[in-house]
RNA sequence: GCGCUCAUAGCUCAAUUGGAUAGAGCAUCUGACUACGGAUCAGAAGGUUGGGGGUUCGACUCCCUCUGAGCGCACCA
């Protein structure tokens, strides 16, 4: 939290007799600016002071009315209409950037807790496409908000390393494989494979027995199996990365189904031991009915083998244990609801007491995806399709971009491009459905990624042509427009969107308010001219737009977007 | 059949978690300075918040019901 807001909030506690973070809560800017900067409803003392909101406010209006900080207090209906001076505003908020820099809006509320994120995890050898998106932004994102919050943060990439499908990609290779091309195009070739074995099998029954046979030599450790294994898996990690890092994303650890594998009978052991287990058409499941869920659990399936939720309470377990967290995130669509629902039921059967702090945070479907032959769209395309989009523009502005190195003129492309992928998938809540069309991820106008990015690049491009960044503190008295106090007010929102955005794992909060803020600069800029004022006014103005600056720019590294200096 | 999620302007999304006259962008139409970058700004038009009940000072928000959509319901992940 800002100090800029403590001047009022002390004055209503005291005014109504409530708890600081009461008032702190209920402060709430009007619909409109015109009525103030400020409303505080009174709707929660009407029950207390048996009174009518209205009176309450109209008594509180007199009470609280005009200080060092306020300049009116107005009761309108139920509500205290308050106007602030600006100056003391203003300056505390400047002067609180200038100190912190990046650090503004950041807080320590996380400090000496552990969150652990589960995400993107993808399965090995298979295209990386545009479905993974989500769950890879959205994890990305959460990351850096939680370290923003002071949390340590592991980051583990739940690699879907294991399992028959692997059984089905070696099979492939020994019979149509070709090293040469497995060297040139690893993944392509894989999929290629993978994709003829599930045509063949059809007509040649004997291919998911040779798979099996495949997958049981790799379990036993057969040494062939293991090296080819070995050798996919590293080469899927590293395609991966390439994808990730175009992203702006990274993980602290890939710890994949394979991981967990020397760990399932100590699992099921455990599970066991906890009593709640029975045996039901061969296989041994966990009944959920205590826990409202009807389906089971299934611990080991009736031919002996484990599925991915035994893998799944190992996975918890070692979380735990190893991390000691405070929260589990797990960065999954909404189809898997039902699983984690009987995950973490599971987990608290067994008594683990950080049952509940596992939480699935779930999102909705992008539906429309598909490309006409009916397979995904791959990211690379995707995202080199924003990148060329961009380029045209780029192109077009032959005068600020004449003496740039191309390479540099890649670096923007990219950072816009991608940026305008990433903005999109974070602009509305997790847990809707979306459409996805290429009309409106190829659409740079309006509330978007360049939209936000373009405003940092204005800022950029005026403190460039101002010279030294401002320092020290500006007289701000003289900053008396509409369009700068709407912009004040703005930034000093971002530390309290911050820890919303947390709260409700929710980084869209983030992406919303980035707009408004760019959208708030673009009105002053319009209206208020910085460079070539009077000097004290120029001064005045080149400090707030330094601040803007500063909060554009972390608002767009908390949502894993580049800020490039120039587009 | 049961469960989860969703339904807001022509389209894509908001609405400070129950608060003031439901707001933005896209598309459409109209306008903008020989000044810091026009990927911009100002304005117009666009709504019975899927239908119907209920809860209360107040409901897009909570409850019930109906309709529609997406997803999931034991050996895939």
């Amino acid at each position: 939290m800002t100090r800029v807001f403590a001047p009022l909030i002390s004055l209503f506690a005291e005014a109504t007799e409530l708890e600081e973070r009461e008032v702190a809560g209920l402060l709430c800017p009007p619909p409109s600016a015109e009525l103030g900067d400020f409303a505080f409803p009174c709707f929660v003392l009407a029950k207390r002071l048996r009174k009518s909101p209205a009176q309450i406010a109209a008594e509180l209006a007199e009470r609280v009315d005009s200080n060092d900080a306020i300049a009116s207090a107005v009761a309108v209906g139920p509500y205290v209409n308050v106007r602030l001076h600006r100056a003391p505003f203003t300056s505390t908020l400047l002067e609180e950037v200038r100190n912190q820099g990046e650090q503004f809006g950041s807080s320590s509320s996380g400090n000496g807790k552990c969150v652990v994120l589960d995400f993107s995890s993808p399965n090995m050898a298979k295209p990386f496409h545009v479905g993974h998106l989500s769950s890879t932004i959205i994890g990305g994102s959460l990351s850096r908000l939680f370290a923003y919050q002071g949390y340590r943060v592991v980051r583990i990439n739940h690699l879907g390393d294991w399992g028959t499908p692997v059984g089905q990609q070696i099979t492939a290779f020994k019979r149509w494989g070709d090293g040469t091309e497995l060297d040139r195009h690893p993944i392509a070739h894989m999929v290629d494979l993978y994709q003829r074995f599930h045509r063949e099998k059809a007509e040649n029954p004997g291919l998911e027995e040779e798979a099996r046979e495949w997958f049981r030599k790799l379990e036993t450790g057969d040494k062939e199996a293991r090296e080819f294994w070995e050798h996919i898996r590293s080469v899927s990690i590293q395609e991966l990365n390439r994808a990730y890092a175009r992203l702006n994303v990274e993980f602290d650890a890939y710890l994949g189904e394979a991981f967990y594998e020397g760990m399932l009978q100590e699992t099921i052991e455990e599970v066991q031991k906890a009593g709640i287990t029975e045996v039901s058409d061969g296989a041994l499941i966990v009944p959920l009915d205590s826990k409202g869920i009807k389906t089971p659990l299934i611990l080991r399936k009736s031919d002996g083998s484990t599925i991915y939720a035994t893998r799944d309470i190992a996975a918890a377990r070692y979380r735990a244990e190893n991390y000691r967290f405070d929260l589990c995130l797990y960065v999954v669509a909404h189809d898997q609801e039902l699983h984690f629902r009987q995950l973490f039921a599971t987990l608290e059967l067994m008594g683990y007491d950080w049952a509940k702090r596992c939480v699935h945070v779930q999102f909705g479907h992008v539906h429309g995806m598909s490309t006409r032959k009916g397979g995904a769209i791959l990211l690379d395309e995707l995202l080199d399709r924003a990148t060329e989009k961009v380029r045209e523009t780029v192109m077009a502005n032959q005068t600020l971009f004449r003496d740039v190195p191309a390479a540099e003129i890649d670096e923007v492309c990219e950072a816009v491009g991608v940026g305008a992928v990433i903005f999109g998938t974070l602009n509305h809540r997790r847990t809707k459905d979306v459409e996805f069309s290429w009309d409106n991820a190829l659409n740079f106008n309006g509330e978007t990624g360049p939209y936000v990015q373009y405003a940092h690049a204005r800022l950029c491009s005026i403190l460039r042509k101002a010279g030294d960044e401002p320092r020290g503190a500006a007289n701000v008295e003289l900053l008396t427009h509409d369009a700068e106090w709407a912009l004040v007010k703005e930034l000093a929102r971002f530390p309290e969107v911050v820890e919303e955005a947390c709260a409700q794992y929710e980084p869209s909060c983030v992406a919303r308010y980035a707009v408004d803020l760019a959208r708030a600069f673009t009105v002053f800029y319009d209206q208020c001219r910085v460079l070539g004022e009077e000097p004290e006014l120029s001064a005045a103005r080149l400090s707030l737009v330094n601040t803007t600056r500063v909060v554009i720019s972390s608002a767009l590294h908390l949502l894993c977007m580049k800020t490039p200096e120039r587009m």
